[in-house]
DNA sequence: TTGTAAGCGTTATCAG
DNA sequence: CTGATAACGCTTACAA
């Protein structure tokens, strides 16, 4: 009776796997012909490959990318560097750029830093070793900013998503904030609202000021500014605390992006008023719980995707040919989802 | 005037990043010497090696980790496969894994394959040929289980979320699916329900068979099986259906997850009924929306951040140790949570 | 049509 | 404390 355990170990015991000299010696010729015979760089005769494919079965011979790699000088792999994958927003960034790189038979490696210094640096690493050829960044924290400016020369990076100030320098695909905050002012101006209430993100955030800009230049009312920080709570301490402090005295609310409107939302329904009826809500970026929700979201869909895809594809195209990219910019559509909680105002 | 087309180019020019020969020759020393003083692994002068990083530094110098993981076998980089990195289940479970990788010092690839075979063969690619050194295998696609298999015995692989069935000597770690059923059962009978509708997966996944099973036994009331395939659309057909024949005959449904929780929300609220005045609903996986809609979902919350982490540490465990990993099966606890959603069938 | 040999950039071994 | 030298596994001139 074997036991468990003994069986367990010599099973984890790895022996080396079979080298493109071990396929050669087998099969009687050199290394080069195995090599050809595989890449079929040159031509070889029937037999000859014949054999040497046998032998290449026979031993399970699968090339070391590693070596290839090393003498061809690129991995075929790039990084997407983004602060949080369970962000649906970037998830469906992810998927995008995910997508551009396998056509063109590139691997991603998922760089996901949680807004964290450390973590960020060391993905960068990855990127100044030439384990990757390129990287797909998209809005990292705020003091990444120099660390960028050296590489960005020097590597081929793309900004995704979100501009950092001051390297204009660089291949960035964005979606169009600006537009997608004139939409919501016309929408809103268009139902009759004159005094907003809107919670912008962040203000080193050159996507959300441009967010705002677009909005407060469309509407052409009254706009009452909150900073918040992207995040539900955020929207919920906002509109709670203005709420509190005798009324809100807005008949919308227009926040930068939908998780803080989630937030905005709770915080009207606690206090018993009702959207759309009472107040309309409007959001930004129509993740995947804006349609679910009720009353359903009014917002301003974000081709995440697109921006993903667009901006590995255009890294991709340089780097194929071992070239940093010049600069670009592509300036993605946004479109307005009229849903639920938008509504002519009360009276 | 320089015109821009030119700075383009010449910035384009990608000239050779330095080598530890290039350093030790700057430095006077040996190459042998350039890679203690920066490993640390032997003792060098403190002369020499101050020497040595100011040429470093000067030259820009960075070690070329590819060169190096062929020295040492190993690339410090796993896989992760997932169907689809957009649903948030993935994306949760991601994140955790690409935490259980950072904490060791590996890179995560990711290897998303929206069910499609030759992409998925095209990533376990990457194991076969070294250039990750395992790999974390959520949920692919149903006929990549004979690859699989052969795959298994020969190279780290983790098994995460989904059991894949016939493949059961791996190291696996999943939610505790049949508990989460149980949790259910329990729940709708002890409100009172004992007819219920249930929205299953596909029949061919042992994950849905499991929440089944669970919940047959704890409700031990009538339950009428309906086969779903996961998206919200099923869930909406599904139920719309059966209202449409003459009756729902149910006071309450339970989706196999959230996303066809949501369908048969629509399809309830279309049929002019209410949640959960006329009939309840509970859904499985809590992704954000559940929280967030209206009414807010009642549903069993799995841990697919830990699902992530557990099955990515127990993977590298192993691989650390350059081992093959026995067989061992990590079961994750779900939780009820119990929201708007349900409540005592009418009268 | 095929083979030899020189890289690619490290680190480990062995010697001094 | 330091340095040659030989791997790691592949590709590609160059030569036959």
């Amino acid at each position: 009776m074997t036991r468990e355990p003994y069986r367990a170990e010599r099973q984890s015991v790895v022996r080396k796997p079979a080298s493109i000299k071990d396929v050669a010696a087998v099969a009687g010729v050199s290394p080069t012909t195995v090599s050809h015979v595989l890449s079929g760089n040159r031509p070889v005769n029937e037999q000859t490959a014949a054999r040497v494919r046998s032998v290449v079965n026979r031993l399970g011979y699968v090339p070391a990318s590693l070596a290839r790699s090393l003498q061809a000088g690129s991995t075929s792999v790039i990084g997407l560097l983004i602060p949080d994958i369970s962000n649906t927003f970037f998830a469906e960034l992810a998927k995008g750029a995910e997508d551009a790189a396998h056509d063109l038979g590139y691997g991603l490696i998922l760089c996901n830093t949680e807004f964290d210094t450390d973590r960020e640096d060391r993905y960068l690493g990855m990127i100044r070793s030439r384990f990757i050829d390129g990287m797909v960044y998209a809005s990292g924290s705020p003091p990444s900013r120099r660390r960028l400016e050296a590489l960005m020369g020097k590597f081929p990076i793309a900004l995704a998503d979100e501009e950092v100030e001051g390297l204009e320098g660089a291949l960035i695909a964005t979606a169009d904030h600006e537009s997608g905050g004139r939409l919501v002012g016309e929408h809103l101006r268009e139902l009759g609202h004159r005094r907003v209430l809107m919670l912008t993100g962040p203000r080193a955030l050159k996507s959300s000021a441009a967010r705002a800009a677009g909005f407060v230049r469309a509407f052409r009312g009254e706009v009452v500014e909150r900073v918040g920080d992207f995040k539900e709570a955020s929207g919920h301490r906002l509109v709670a605390g203005l709420l509190g402090e005798g009324g809100l005295d807005c008949t919308a609310v227009f926040a930068a992006n939908d998780l803080m409107a989630f937030g905005a939302l709770t915080a009207l329904r606690e206090a018993g008023l009702s959207v759309p009826r009472d107040v309309s809500v409007v959001g930004f970026d129509d993740i995947r719980a804006a349609s679910l929700s009720h009353p359903p979201l009014t917002t301003v869909h974000q081709p995440a995707y697109d921006v993903g895809r667009t901006a590995t594809a255009q890294l991709l195209q340089y780097v194929c040919r071992g070239e940093v990219p010049p600069a670009s910019r592509h300036t993605l559509p946004v479109e307005l989802k009229v849903r639920g909680s938008t509504a002519p105002p009360a009276r």
